[in-house]
DNA sequence: GTGAAAGCGCTAACAA
DNA sequence: TTGTTAGCGCTTTCAC
């Protein structure tokens, strides 16, 4: 089925079928109900491959993150489809894993798609991919991570000011050996974090002892080696974990040894899951505004792509969303 | 950029670039390498959407589910996603958040983009649609909630079975009036998981109290307000909950009040969360396959797309996988 | 081994 | 108000 089959069984012409299909009002109603009535007798769809190609617009972004299955992730791509579908557009969502590879293999299918849009949290390995896919006129709002020079909107959360106030808020309580679980270095949102860990000592007058950060991948078994290797090696009175899923497997590995919380020792973790509110005493937490981030970067994008001309050469923007500390029983 | 341009430049036909571009033996190693560096020099990225038209073929596949926010869709979306770039595919993910009009709404998108086969669990509202799709030959397959006579490939859990033996295990411990937090009755799976629950009741020889069946909608808040009910209007001695959302309400308003588990009651759940594992005690639950559940109805999906010829008539596959429970501390 | 050209299904400029 | 037609960028058949 194609607009000239139908054309043909209306009796009208393919250029006459286009129009009622796009709803544009210069067609005879007699004529509308007749091309609609063979529509709907045929089940005809128009196909869009063919529509984006002559229209050179395909109404679809795309979406590049690294875990879906990672509640912050799934509710930025729920944000993001949420503005898309308002914009009338579909989102294609990839799963970059973290891998740069993957994500290049990613950012290649969705250019050689042509959406109409990028949404990433970038790895910062595929930076001159990413250059030319920009400067090409691609439409790209990052999330998350911070790129230097990349010319596209970015919207991130202040991790370093959010995580300095988590652990001031552990040294108020009078913690003074908090073991610190962290993200990777090479990773911005993780040395954010530790940088906000610092903050805290420093501002408080009180030396960091380097042996009680750990240096994990943010990987729930990552929690569990450097729980173990924190409760083994120091004699610590606090944990502070830097992201969910670790925080997932250091909980596990004090509940196992049986360590009491917040008495034996104080719990405070980066991001605010569901089950901090289960367990007992429910966590005190780092909550970060996860499905605004998702909507503002989308915002971002859309703002760009409804209107190329006024924003082709607008200075990028850069967001910044606080994160709060929420305060329950852990410490 | 397009391929007319990369042929002038690299002096060839339009032909041979195309050729270059897929790969094909029949281009001499000289103008192939001419080519590539014209390619290179130029960032030319081939123009999927032509190609598709061309071909008539897009090499995606759209997912449908209700809900990217959940740990069971989302790892669903993953293990479809997986498979289908094993397969050389992308994936449209597209949430339908189990409302009727969405999901035509993306069904109509993705039979509008061509996608080459869809993964779906449909809420059941849209099966003409459904049906003229699967007739017009996309291949389509169909997650955890079955359809007769849609003729299209199935895998579904075994509901029923599973919420037998969680309620069965209950019933052995000694629980005797056991209030069920199930899901609403015109959902396959809800109905499925209260018919499990009457099944264990009916072998063990105990009568089924209907005032001990609350129905909610598989959301936190009915899992609060349905625990709240329960635990106010009857003496009931353990608490079966159907799926992972009410669960967490149900187990909220448990710890809120300052009930027990398992002393004072019984607690089993449907779906096994990380959260489980992190309360005190754990909690004893029902574990579905849900990787396998994805893997398996992309596996069928790409056997339809990937053999054509041999499965357009084939006998739709239906598959039933087993759940299983975990017994732990909290019953 | 390479090129010319038709055509995938649609839209839109132009003509009538 | 409707029709004719060029052309979006690519693949592929056929000819050389």
């Amino acid at each position: 089925m194609n607009i000239a089959q139908v054309a043909r069984l209306a009796g009208v012409s393919t250029a006459t079928v286009s129009r009622v299909l796009n709803g544009q009002p210069l067609v005879k109603e007699r004529t509308r109900q007749r091309v609609l009535k063979v529509i709907n007798d045929t089940n005809y769809r128009v196909n869009a491959v063919a529509r984006n190609l002559r229209r050179n617009r395909t109404h679809a972004i795309g979406v590049i993150i690294s875990n879906v299955l990672s509640t912050f992730y799934s509710v930025i791509a729920k944000a993001v489809e949420d503005v898309a579908l308002r914009n009338g557009y579909s989102m294609v969502l990839c799963n970059g894993g973290d891998e740069p590879d993957k994500e290049r293999q990613y950012l290649q299918v969705l250019h050689e798609n042509r959406v109409d849009g990028i949404v990433l949290s970038p790895t910062g390995k595929n930076n001159e991919y990413l250059r030319a896919l920009v400067s090409s006129d691609v439409p790209v709002s990052i999330i998350d991570r911070q790129i230097e020079g990349m010319g596209c909107d970015t919207v991130l959360v202040n991790n370093r000011e959010a995580s300095k106030k988590a652990v001031e808020f552990l040294i108020e309580r009078g913690y003074r050996r908090i073991g610190c679980i962290s993200g990777p270095r090479d990773r911005i949102t993780g040395l954010e974090r530790i940088e906000g860990y610092m903050d805290a000592h420093l501002k408080r007058g009180i030396p960091v002892d380097e042996k009680l950060i750990e240096y994990g991948d943010f990987s729930l078994e990552s929690g569990r080696e450097n729980a173990f290797l924190l409760l083994t090696n120091n004699d610590i009175d606090a944990i502070y974990v830097a992201n969910t899923d670790m925080a997932i497997g250091a909980y596990q590995v004090i509940k196992e040894r049986g360590i009491g919380i917040p008495d034996e020792i104080g719990f405070v973790m980066f991001d605010d899951p569901d089950w901090t509110r289960l367990v007992t005493p429910q966590v005190t937490a780092v909550s970060q505004p996860v499905y605004t981030i998702g909507s503002t970067a989308a915002d971002l994008l859309f703002k760009r792509i409804n209107d190329r001309r006024n924003y082709i050469d607008k200075e990028p923007a850069k967001i910044v969303l606080e994160a709060k500390l929420i305060v329950r029983g852990s410490a």
